[in-house]
Order: C-alpha cells, then structure tokens, then sequence
DNA sequence: CTGTGGGCACCAGGCCGACAA
DNA sequence: TTGTCGGCCTGGTGCCCACAG
C-alpha cells in the first residue's frame, strides 16, 4: 500500500479525508464503464470518503502519472436522489467496491454493469464498495471532460423537480411561478417569443385564441445539466368549467402581480447573491464573502481559533456538493473561500460578471447556485436574446431531441390548449421575454383597468447583475394589440409605452399590462430605492415589431364608429369603446362564453373616461407595495380575502352596475365580446373557454379603490 | 504594446518566433467563430509566425489569463490545401489579420466570416493578416478541446489522398495496397469481417458471389481525423470481360503476392518506425532518437555547435505540422526531441508501446505518423478486434453517419459487385483482418496450387509494436471453405492450419491460401531472420469459427461419391476432386464462365495426387522469396513476364494437356467448375465474372515448377 | 547506444496581507 | 467593508545528466 500524496491536482486525495465531487477519469477504451456511469447517472457526484489508495506500478515518481491507481472509497452520502430511472434512493449510505476498470474489465464487469443489479443493490440497502481505477494519465483532463459529459444525464432522463427555493433563488427575483393547480393564463404570442423568438406563424391556425384559461396540473424546477440554466416545465389543462377549480387558491384578485416580487433578500433572507468581481473570478483567487452572506448564510464561524476557518459545503442545482475553505482573515478581517472556490470558477465556467447564490434551505442544507450574466450582449441593447435561446435550443435539439424550442413546439401546444386538451411548456426564467403563463388573477386585475394612453405607471426590472431590482417610469403612449392582424383581441403587450430613461430601456416599447402598475407621477422620485438609476438593467428583449401605429391606420376598423367621450387626442391614439360592438364579434374559436360566473348581462358599452392627471393621483396603486408594509404583510396571506373584499372575483364580487358596464379596452381593435352570448353548449367546442367571461367580470379598478 | 514573456503552456510565444500548431482557444459564447473556424477547416493548423503581442487590461499580473490578448500572427505557410470546401489552395502565402473575436465579433464579422469571402480571398492570393484575440482564461483546456473538435473536418468533409509514402508507412510492413487499375479480387466475406466482425447475413442474398474480379478505379489514402488511423476508400469495378484491363499491369502470377512486403526499413529506407517506451510516453521526458533515425532521416545536425541543436518540423498525416526541438548531447552522446515532443505525445494521446514513423518523404518534407499499438488484448489473444473495429465504428457513425461500418454497407457493396455494378470500400489496415481485396494475380497464383493438408508453409506476420514482421511456420490441416454452406466455393481462408508454435496463433486457424508461402520443412529454421521467435504478434483476428469438421460430416455431398485417389487421410479430410462434379453445379448467380481465355475444355476431373514428402520437398516454392535475390530482382519488374513464363496467365500460359485438366479443389465441397458451359450471353447477369475461369486456367504448380 | 531515474529550474496556481476605494 | 495588487510559497512540468544494461 503506497501512499501518494498528490496525484492530479484535480483530485487531491488523503487517507480519511473526504472528498466531494470526484470527476472520475476513465481509460479512453472503457466505452463500457462510461455507459455504466451514464447509467448510473449522478451516483459518483457524491460524498466520498477516502479509505485507502494503492499505487501500482514499479515506481512512483517520474511514471506516477502512466500508473494505475486505486482508490479505494465510500460513497458516504449519495448527494442526489437517483441512482437508475426511476428509482429513488435519497439519504442511501452506500460503498461500492471491487469494481476494477482496467482493460480487462468486460468479463468481470458485465455484472456491475447491468443498471437493474445496481437498483436491487440499492434496494437492499446493503453496502457495495467500489475500488475505482483510475488512469492518471497526461490525459486527465480530457478524459475527465468526457466523463462529465457522460456522468451528465440528459434532460430526457432526469425530470427530477429540485428545490423550489434554490431554483427561484437561481431564477432571480422577478420571476413569480404559478402555484401548482392555480388558474393562469397561457398566451401563445408570449410561448413563442419565448421559445422561438416569436418566428411562428400561427396564420395556419385560425383556431388558436390568443390566451386560454388553464389550470397548472404540474409543476418541475429543473435545471440545465450542462449550464445549470434553471427552468421549469408546467403541465397546463385547459379549464373548461370553474368546477375544475377545486383547489383554486388564486381566488383574490389585485394581489396576484406583485405579491412575491422582491422577495429576494427580504422576504427570504436565507439567500444571498453576489455578482463576481474580476477578482472572485480570476482564477488564481479565492471569492471574497460580503460578510452579510457569511454571517448569515453560512455556518456559524469560530472566531477564537486563530485564523477562524471553517469548511463549507454547499449543493448546486443538481445536488452535486461543492467543498469550499471559508477563513476569515487579513488586515482588515474579511470573509474569503479559498480552496475548492477556483474548482467551481473553472467547473461552473464562471466568469466576471456572473452572479452567485447562496442560499440556507429550510432543512438547513447551503445551496449554491448560478445566474449567468448575459454574455454578447449589454443587457438592454441587442435584441439578441431571442436568438440566442433559438441558438442554445438548437444544440440541445441534438441532445435531447425533445424540441422545446422550435416553433412546431409551439404550434402543438398552442394548438393543444385550443383544443383543451392538457399540454407542456417549458419556461426558462432567465430569458429575457415574458413569463407567457400569468397568473390568471394577475391578468384579470390589470385587464379591469381602464387603460388609457397617459397613464403613469412604474414596472420593474432586474439590474444586470441580477443582484437588484430597479423601478423605471413609464407613460403609456398607446393602447392596442401588438399583432392587430392575427391577435385583434389579444391583450398581449397591449401597452405601447415612453420611458422616462428611454435610453434605457430602447427596446421595451410594448409591455404587458400586468407588469407595470399605475402611478402618479409625483411618486417617481421614491419608487426606486435601491438602485442607482443608471444600473444596466436586465429586461424582457422582445423582438422589434414594425410600428403599429401604421397598422392602425390601415385596419378594418372603419374611423367613424369610433367613439370620443374619453378621447386621449394628445397621444392622437383611440382608445374608446367599440359602439358597433357587435359587428366585431369575430372571436376565435374557443372564445365563447360558457362560464355561469361570467355571464353578466348584455349593456351598452360604456366608453371609458377619460383620466385626468387627478384621478389618476387617487388610482395610485399601492397594491404591489404592499408587502414593504410590515403590519400589512404579516396577515396578508391568510386573512387577504377578508382584508381586501373589494378584489374578490369569486364568492361575491362587488360589482356595481356601473363597473359592470364598463369593460377594459386596447384602442378599438382591441375590444372583447362582454355582452351576454347566446351561450354555445360545452359541445360548441372542446374549449369554450372562459378566458372572456373571466375578462367580462372587470371593473374600474380605479373606482373601486377610491370606494375602499 | 506589451510583451507577455509566457501566457499559457499550451501557446507559448515570443515576439519573432515561429509556433506551430496553435490551437486557438475561443470564448465560450463565440458560436459563430467556432462556425467559421470549422469552415476554415486547417487553416489554422499552419505555420504562425508570431509579428507582435499586446495585452489590454488594466494589469497584466494577476488578471493576464482574462485579459484578451492580442496575437498578431503571420500564417506563413498553409500547411494544407484546403481553405474551403473544394478549393485547393496549396502552398498560398498568407496573412491574415484584423479579425476581431471579441463578443461583438457578430457585426463585424459577418464578412469574414463567409467562406466564399476567403474562397475569393485566396484566389486573389492577397495577403490577409488575422489579429487574434485570444480568450487565455482558465478554461484554454476545454475550449481548446473544443475548438480542435470544430477545426477537425469531418470525414465527409475532407476527402484529400494523403501522401502515400506516409500513408503506407504508417500503415506497416504487412499492407500491400493495389495498385490503380489493376485487378483485385473482391471477397465480401473478407469485407464481412473487416468491416462488421463477420456479423452479415449473407443469406437473403444469394446472388452474391464469393468472389468478384474487378478493377480499382480510384484509391485514396486517408487518415481518421481524431486518431489518425490510416484508411483507404478504394472505388472497385467489376470486370465483364477483359477488355476493361487496358492498362493492367498485373499480367504475371506468381509474383504478385510478396512482391512488395518488407518494403519499410529495406527497399524504402527513408523511413524509421520506432516503438515508444515508456520514457518516450512519460510526460516528463523526452523521446530518444535512435542515432540511425537522427542520421539517415533527420536534417543535418551541426555537431560543431554546443550542443548540436537544431528545429524539427515534421507534417503529420492531415498535414499538421509539428515541431521539435531535436538536441545531441548527454554522455554518452545522444539524439533526443525536448520541446514540442511532450505537446505531440498529448494530442496524438500517445501511450508506451505505440509507434511513431519518420519518414522523409520523395519531396524532403519531414513527415510523422503514428501506429498504435492494438490496447486492451495482447496482440494474439481475445478475438477482440473484430468488436472493437465495431464499437469504433457506432461512435464513427454517429458523427458521419457514413455507415461504413455495418452489415448494410457489406452487404450494399456486395450487391453491388453482383450487379457489376462500380462501388465503393472502406479498408482500414491497422485492423487486424485480412484484405479483402486482393491482387488478382496473387490470388490466381495462389490458387493454382494444389493446396492439400500435409503441406508445410510460412506466414508473414507483424510483430504487437508494429516494427518487425515475423514468419511463422506451420502445416495446412484442412481444405476446404469456411463457410460451406453459403460460400461453398469460395477460397476465403480456404486453409486450416496448425502452427509449429500454436500457442501464439491461437486464433488464427484458418488463412487465405495468397497470405502463405509453400516451404520444406528443413527450411523451418532460417525463415525467421529478424524477429526473436516469440516476440508478440499482429495477427488477423478471425471471428471464432464454429468448427467446420462437423459441417463437413452433415453436408449435402453423399460420402459415396467422393474419390479416393490421393487421400489424405491421416487429417481424416478429403480434399479430393468430386467425381460426380455435375451434380453440385450449384455455383451462385454470376459465376458462369463468359470469359474466351478460360473456355478451358470440359473433361473429366482427375483427382488430385496424394503428395509425399518427397513431393513437397520438390513443390518449395521460392517465387514469393525471390526479391530476396538481389540478381533476380533487379529486373524483375521489368522482366517478369519473360523471366518467369511458367507463370504467365495473360498472354500464351504454359499450359500442358495434364495441367488443364487438373483443377484445384479442397475438400469435395470446394470444387469450381472449369468444364465448358453452355455459355451465357452477357445479358445472362450483369456480372457474369471471370472468377472462375481465372481459376480455371489453374495448373498443378508442383508440376510446373518442376517443369522449369 | 539508449532506457530509466533523480536533480533541478521554471512557472502557473494559489494563499496571503497591504492598501485603497 | 471589500476589490485589487504584489509577495511568496508550492507542486507539477520539463530539461538535464548519470548510470546501467
């Protein structure tokens, strides 16, 4: 038994000492042991204590690195859940031995390497040892990049949800996920700017409505096994009737937007992220801990021991475990990680500018995770984005052959909600486009309000390390679909919008409604407290529509039904009523109005009023705020329905007769059918959905808080 | 402009010199270099001469490995033809420059990136000089890695016959290779084995002979891009008559089979295989020079120098040049490669026991070339070669997705050549299977022997490290087809035989009748000239056969009908003619004799004569030795055809009454028609081959020796 | 003549405090 | 409080000779 103090400096073994995340090298030949591991997916990524290593050979020193050696190990703790499909083995202490990789390793291998021998193994719990051979030739490196590639499974075998914390925590603080069985809606313009850079042509689909009511039947945090790019996959259902909507917690309306914006760093105090200085990601360094992070993310540190220094251990998204030496010193006294930091730089390939999260689980484990600074791009400039997800989409195309990004994907799902049969999306958070799956109670608040070109109002965006949250200010120009021609009715980036830092922010010139929130104009100057106004922002790219202040000129829309009443004429935009309602009730299939709730009665449209810079002021919004108030918060979650009743949809909406006659509006094209329809059966079509209906029920919002 | 003394191990410049090879890394996100590098192809393995360095940033020190760095580079020489797709561009001077890689390369880029843009470029022949940003973070490795992936054509892609002389170096001693135009026999059981592990189920195509006599059309020596085996494409046309053989040159029999064996290290003496040790291999050494490779291939040293140094460059098989520093000095003196030998070894990924070709090519150009040792078997065991040739294959197929490796593409080819239809093969001769298409006269030669068990012979085998070839004794046990059922009357591996040392050829049990030479049995001793007798060997792999005795005993041939005549019965095989031979006029489609030369009379078959030792003492066969004559081979070439008479075929054969109406056979199983057949027009198939008529015109070549 | 191993120098990687923003 | 830099130590790489087969 011969001791090697140091064989690869990528592996820097000692007896009894512990090792985490063991790239395993494997003799170029072994096409078999990679299979084997890919099989085995993530059991090497494991805690592995260090029980004894052998060195073969007739001499140590100028060939140690042409010698087989042996390592022999105990996988303590199997760091992730999976050892084959589906089997779950979470918390298994597991040893593996007597497994030799050498040339000749078929014969004798054969038996390990049958993946149903390893889950009864695991299934009996009993202990198996693994004498892991390696090759420490020159080619280490090589080989070691080749195994990860192997190790890694694909995205089509592991479908493993990770935790929710550390995935929104990677995700950032802009990103609200539906909660599982809520009601949200799906909008396919937004799927296929998401997924496709918006290049579908949905021409071919005349029955694809523009956004279908769903229930979230399924929700999975994943992550990129390659990246470590979080994104979730949602099983939608298409809801045809609200008796589908049992566990339906989503019943308040006014909250859903902002609710658990911001979360990050206040609500949720247990993570921490830092973008990486040059420094932190220069290779030769360590990472320079803000002491806010160690002190409250990390371990408690012994400050007698001289200098304190404690060894963190820290699990990524895919439950791999990172090992860092965290030591507090230097004259000032700061927090650093020093060994194993530059293995994750180079593992992670992190560079300056990325960010990185640390993050205190609620079962006390340290997470640590990645968000990736857009790289080619200078966060708001470019347009890029859409491209470069079409791009990455494409490589992961030939892994995975799944198809998530292609326009097809769309199509099929979109055309799948049309038809109301459950569907798939994937939504990768840290796009720049849209969530296109809205909280439906979000959607229905923002669409209660009258819209009007000149309104005030604020929306949000990340800064461009991600580490911030900045409020811009904004006007709204004009009021209409984005896509008149094929989505007339589509509320989708209803908003043409001016910044007040348009250099900024040059392509954000439609926005959803129900991401910005109404403002007065004399709160500009405190809405944006921590952050320089000048921070890069990080926002939603959308692709540069042609301007569709043209296309209003040449619609079908004939100039002399408009209406005038609340004429915003200094914009030269309409956003009335239209008062031949009826002859545009050219809704797609599957908008029909079946829904009991919904069925309020058939009036006169009411065109909107007009509102002036007062009433504006009154409508001020606060609702988004609202968690910044601690005594408002603290009960806000479980007695809201009671706190706000003025927002309730459903049990007893208050609705006067008023609100009921008024209905939200783009400009004219933008007009949904709220009057009382002769109501097609369920059999009118697999979806007579209720996405109108849910839209009829608005109301003013701005009356309504002046009532509360 | 400032000078950076060291970046990186892997690309170390200094202001003036000449470096070789640089691999470029590129920054992560740069698809679109990593396209156009790929489009490049080898543009960028080229001789660089380094014009200047800068190195931007704010400190060159600690931050220098993410800093971007400027390379002002002067690709002096292409070290290979190919710019793009098509264009051949050898020899272009060229520089290129102001190419900016940074992350808004897109822009810029654009125009450079198009390769019709360098197509017009080179045409013009004007200088184009490339700055070079290189990305010198820590992950060079992996990005390295990377882009030699993208910069490596596929298979597809390049296509360039590459020298021959290195290519046949590399090859080894063992591979004669054919020559353009001239005639080879096509055995799709070969090409079963060589290319599917003799896993082809010939049997739903019955129309496939044996046997196809065609001509090569084209040859192409090629190497594997990533592990630079050597292969050749060879292009077959199969032959309808013999006015397709214009320019055969390969009129004379007898000559063909050892004619140009041994060739490396004695007819071609620019050429030096050594075997690396593991002092070659370690990484921390060097690789010492034998003085007779220094002296007879190297450049001139300059040995008044202290110490005799000098720069090697040698181009490898993709015409990648590398470079060494080659020193003369230690005492006792000397030659070693230090720099540049270590970088070669990791990116050929060369271990101990493979071996590296010198050769200076007809030219002067210092060529390289690499012959790996077989891994994983020890060279005669296992039987494994067959399946590794097959798992290299999948993971080839997944890249090119050629398919030249399955059972299909035997098959294709196959009928093909049934068809008489011109197709295409793959043969690589670093496999451990016989050629499959081999020189017609060889094969004529061979067969006009009257092959019978008892007969002694030697056979050429390479030694495990690739640089000797060993002749290995031994007796013919059996003749008769391998696969009787199927290919009853094909010679493929026609003898089975026993070995004087059978515990080195375990495997191999039965051989092609052209790969053996008939020699006394007193000659055994001085046969083996330059090989230790034990050394390890490189020997054909056969698939295990089942054994072929016990098909014999439930064949269809009723025992009653076989002759007794010369019988050798101490082996209990019969290998006599079949008395009743019109009854097993089963020949496959294709076979019928069309050919005037070999409208041989029909009569009656004479068995063959028993052979007494005495016979075979008289039947030693010298033609396969005799270049090692000096007087006879001078002009043997040139004189072959009047020199040897007895052998001609093409032209006026020596044929007695006696010798045609003798035939060869094996057991009674293998039997060929050579009686006149009603003969079919040519429409009868397309490829009614002369095969059998080739071997038709057959004589005793005991007797005919005898006569001369 | 050449294979092998130890000596040794060089350098990239990595940890440190100093200093300043 | 923390980003950046130079100092400095260390281990790995690679060139050298000695020695021996």
């Amino acid at each position: 038994m011969l001791r090697c103090k140091s064989w690869n400096s990528s592996l820097r073994v000692d007896l009894g000492s512990s090792v985490c995340y063991v790239p395993i090298p494997i003799p170029i030949c072994s096409r078999l042991v990679r299979e084997w591991l890919a099989s085995l997916e993530h059991v090497l990524t494991a805690l592995i204590e260090v029980e004894s290593i052998e060195c073969r050979g007739d001499h140590c020193r100028s060939h140690m690195k042409k010698v087989f050696c042996s390592l022999n190990v105990s996988v303590t703790k199997l760091s992730t859940g999976r050892l084959v499909n589906g089997l779950s083995c979470d918390g298994i202490d597991m040893v593996i031995k007597d497994l030799d990789l050498e040339p000749k390793i078929d014969a004798m291998m054969r038996d390990f390497l049958d993946p149903s021998r390893w889950k009864e193994l695991s299934k009996e719990k009993s202990d198996i040892t693994v004498l892991i051979v390696l090759d420490l030739s020159s080619r280490v490196a090589d080989l070691k990049m080749s195994v990860m590639n192997s190790v890694r499974p694909s995205n089509s075998v592991v479908e493993k949800s990770l935790d929710s914390q550390l995935w929104h925590a990677c995700a950032g603080g802009m990103v609200q996920m539906p909660l599982l069985n809520s009601k949200v809606f799906y909008f396919p313009q937004g799927h296929a700017e998401h997924a496709a850079s918006g290049k579908v042509n949905f021409g071919d689909f005349p029955q694809i409505p523009p956004y279908v009511l769903c229930r979230v039947s399924a929700i999975k945090f994943m992550a990129d096994p390659d990246t470590d790019e979080v994104y979730a996959k949602m099983g939608l259902v298409p809801l045809k009737d609200h008796n589908d909507f049992g566990s339906d917690d989503d019943g308040v309306l006014g909250y859903g937007q902002n609710k658990n914006r911001n979360v990050e760093n206040q609500e949720n105090p247990t993570s921490f992220a830092k973008t990486l200085t040059q420094s932190d990601a220069n290779n030769g360094g360590g990472f320079s801990v803000p002491r806010y992070c160690a002190e409250t993310i990390f371990p408690k540190l012994d400050y007698t021991a001289d200098p304190p220094v404690q060894t963190i251990l820290a699990k990524d998204v895919h439950g791999q475990i990172w090992k860092f030496r965290h030591i507090y010193r230097g004259t000032p006294r700061r927090h650093l990680l020093t060994t194993g930091w530059s293995n994750f730089v180079n593992n992670k390939k992190l560079v300056a500018g990325d960010s990185i999260v640390f993050l205190r689980a609620d079962n006390g484990d340290l997470c640590v995770g990645v968000r990736r600074a857009k790289r080619g791009g200078n966060g708001v400039g470019g347009g890029y984005c859409g491209l470069i997800r079409e791009d990455e989409n494409n490589n992961k195309l030939s892994k995975d052959s799944k198809g998530k990004f292609t326009g097809e994907s769309v199509i099929e799902a979109a055309k799948l909600a049309a038809n109301g049969k459950p569907f798939e999306v994937f939504y990768y958070p840290r796009a720049s486009t849209p969530e296109f799956c809205v909280k439906a109670s979000s959607v229905k608040a923002a669409m209660r309000i009258q819209w009007c070109a000149g309104m005030r109002f604020k929306m949000a965006f990340e800064t461009e390390d991600s580490s911030q949250i900045s409020w811009f200010m904004g006007t709204v120009s004009s009021v209409h679909a984005s896509d008149q021609a094929r989505w007339s009715n589509s509320p989708w980036r209803l908003l043409q919008v001016t910044w007040d830092e348009p250099d900024l922010l040059q392509n954000v010139k439609r926005v959803n409604p129900w991401l910005v929130e109404m403002v007065s104009n004399m709160s500009a100057v405190h809405i944006s407290p921590f952050s320089p106004p000048r921070k890069k922002l990080r926002v939603p790219q959308p692709p540069d529509f042609s301007p569709i202040s043209s296309l209003i000129a040449n619609n079908n829309i004939p100039a002399s039904i408009q209406g005038a009443r609340h004429n915003s004429s200094h914009f030269g935009l309409n956003n009335n009523h239209h008062p031949e309602f009826d002859k545009i009730q050219n809704l797609p299939y599957g908008m029909l109005n079946n829904d009991p709730l919904s069925r309020v009665p058939s009036k006169t449209l009411e065109p909107s009023k007009k509102i002036n810079e007062k009433e504006k002021d009154s409508c001020l919004l606060t609702m988004g705020n609202s968690n910044k108030n601690p005594s408002l918060k603290k009960n806000e979650d479980n007695e809201k329905d009671k706190r706000k009743p003025v927002f309730m949809l459903f049990g007893q909406p208050i609705l006067t007769k008023q609100q009921l006659s008024e209905s939200w509006s783009g400009d004219g094209s933008v007009v949904l059918q709220n009057g009382p329809v002769e109501t097609s059966s369920d059999e009118a079509g697999p979806c007579s959905s209720e996405q109108k209906s849910e839209f009829g029920l608005e109301t003013s919002h701005c009356k309504v808080l002046t009532e509360s």
